[in-house]
DNA sequence: TCGACATTTCTAGTATTATCGAATAATTGA
DNA sequence: TCAATTATTCGATAATACTAGAAATGTCGA
């Protein structure tokens, strides 16, 4: 169920996207998906000085936040999907008490953002 | 929809949950509902003197994710849920690009803890 | 093996945030 | 109006995090 996450986990992902850099980097990968981006793609895109970056990529990739795979003489950052949904468990935690009414709009949120439901899972690429 | 948030109000936001006590703080009063709780409750649970404490908890309300109202002596806070909710579609907005493989666990989450669907949106209390 | 490239690690100077006791403010009952 | 209750603001100190240039590391093509 991909909820297994400990409040120091989530503690350190948050603190790693609370910071503006950071979050536009977490963003920036969020939209790219799986295929993820090499760290200089992304401080190019954000003009961030290449030292700088590094040293936010290194704080989202100790929070678990993201992967890094090396491709050539590239390393290339993802997302990390599965973290990335457990930090909204963890958060989502227990919300409400059954009072539908409070988070109704999250099962929205979902249904927009997962585009998908279960209609075809199976789709590679 | 209620995903009308800014980078900056997403940005504080992240940060205000960023810091052990505030998270605590945030979590508990997700469980507790719309009715929140008193300050000095949560202090009291807490084990959190005082002064730290409302630091914390102007921390949380200036960034949106709480609110607060008098009740007698004591000062309520609940948790701002659309706040909350407009949170998670800011970090989810332009996820996956169609590749449900990637986030389809959001939506169980999202039907977890909804704890709704559209079953019974009309019960109070 | 060498030079160019992509990125990280080191370093230290700077800036931001947290802590909590003491003082202050708001509310209530007598 | 006064004392008790509940909670916030102030202020000084301590702790943590950010920044970015320079140096070091790993990779590749010739």
């Amino acid at each position: 169920m991909s909820n297994n996450m400990t409040p120091t986990a989530a503690l350190s992902s948050l603190a790693a996207l609370a910071h503006e850099c950071r979050l536009d980097v977490f963003r920036m990968l969020v939209k790219a998906g799986t295929e993820g981006l090499a760290a200089g793609q992304i401080a190019a895109a954000l003009d961030c000085p290449a030292s700088s970056l590094s040293f936010h990529l290194a704080q989202l990739t100790r929070a678990g936040l993201l992967e890094q795979k090396r491709e050539g003489r590239s390393l290339i950052y993802s997302v990390s999907f599965d973290q990335f949904v457990a930090l909204m468990g963890f958060l989502l935690e227990d919300c409400c008490q059954g009072r539908s009414e409070i988070c109704a709009p999250l099962a929205e949120i979902a249904r927009t953002a997962a585009c998908c439901s279960e209609t075809d899972a199976g789709s590679q690429q």
